[in-house]
DNA sequence: TGAGTACATTCGAATATGCTCATATACATT
DNA sequence: AATGTATATGAGCATATTCGAATGTACTCA
């Protein structure tokens, strides 16, 4: 139980749960859609599968990040808990909008590859235009 | 919701939720419960005290701890993983049966003012009787 | 086969954490 | 008032964590 607590006990650790609880997503989207480096995305990726939080799946040369049915399913009260936090922090929510952006426009890995500054200025553009 | 999961995030800190959810306790009890010097026992405590899962209680001059009502309150499914997590562990259920022959024996914290090495003694012999 | 891509891992620096020993504070008792 | 006791806190050390930059690895596709 501490080694589950450990790994939640990071802000960006519970900002990629909260992504990837609506949708499995790849290294490089939560690259772009969290702003995080590379490395530090696979950094805690890799500490979250450790624990069992996490299941991955690779696909091509992309590996597919979900959160683990086995984990919901032996920790349903903390999976629930874990829910109802993200729907109150500020981050998590700005989060889930531009993972909604980037959903109902119809990107993906291949525009990633292609032109990842093209999807972020996509991504700033909807946000501007809301706000 | 970091905050929290870092404070849970460790060892010790579990291990004085577990008993503290059984029975309000003061510093010099969990001392000589969990075996650890009474400036960690503090320490620990505070931490969990400063994220709002205990409450502090002052009488004379003991200070007792316990799981705070607000935190069972507003984190309901969290605090139902925890008390299930605390079933499985062994050093968990080991606490536990300490603080249950302490409590059995009638012990309390003027006993370990007089002699902690006695309350000491008296718990070991009566696990001792047990294996 | 060689170049390019997605992801993982290593290294080093900065920071944070946990622990012990020593000391401070607050209250009790004589 | 003086001493003793329970708890809190400060200093210092060892270890752990986090991050960016660089490098390694596995895969794809021309």
């Amino acid at each position: 139980m501490t080694e589950l607590f450990k790994a939640l006990g990071d802000e960006n650790r519970l900002r990629l749960l909260n992504v990837l609880d609506h949708k499995a997503l790849c290294v490089c989207e939560i690259e772009v859609l969290l702003g995080m480096s590379q490395s530090n995305a696979s950094r805690h990726l890799s500490k979250l599968r450790a624990v069992g939080i996490l299941s991955s799946e690779k696909d091509a040369q992309w590996v597919h990040y979900k959160i683990s049915d086995d984990f919901i399913k032996l920790n349903r009260e903390l999976y629930l808990f874990l829910k109802e936090g993200f729907q109150k922090g500020e981050s998590f929510i700005n989060d889930l909008q531009r993972l909604e952006i980037y959903t109902k426009k119809g990107l993906n890995c291949q525009y990633i590859a292609n032109d990842k500054d093209y999807v972020l200025r996509e991504i700033e553009i909807h946000l501007e235009k809301e706000a």
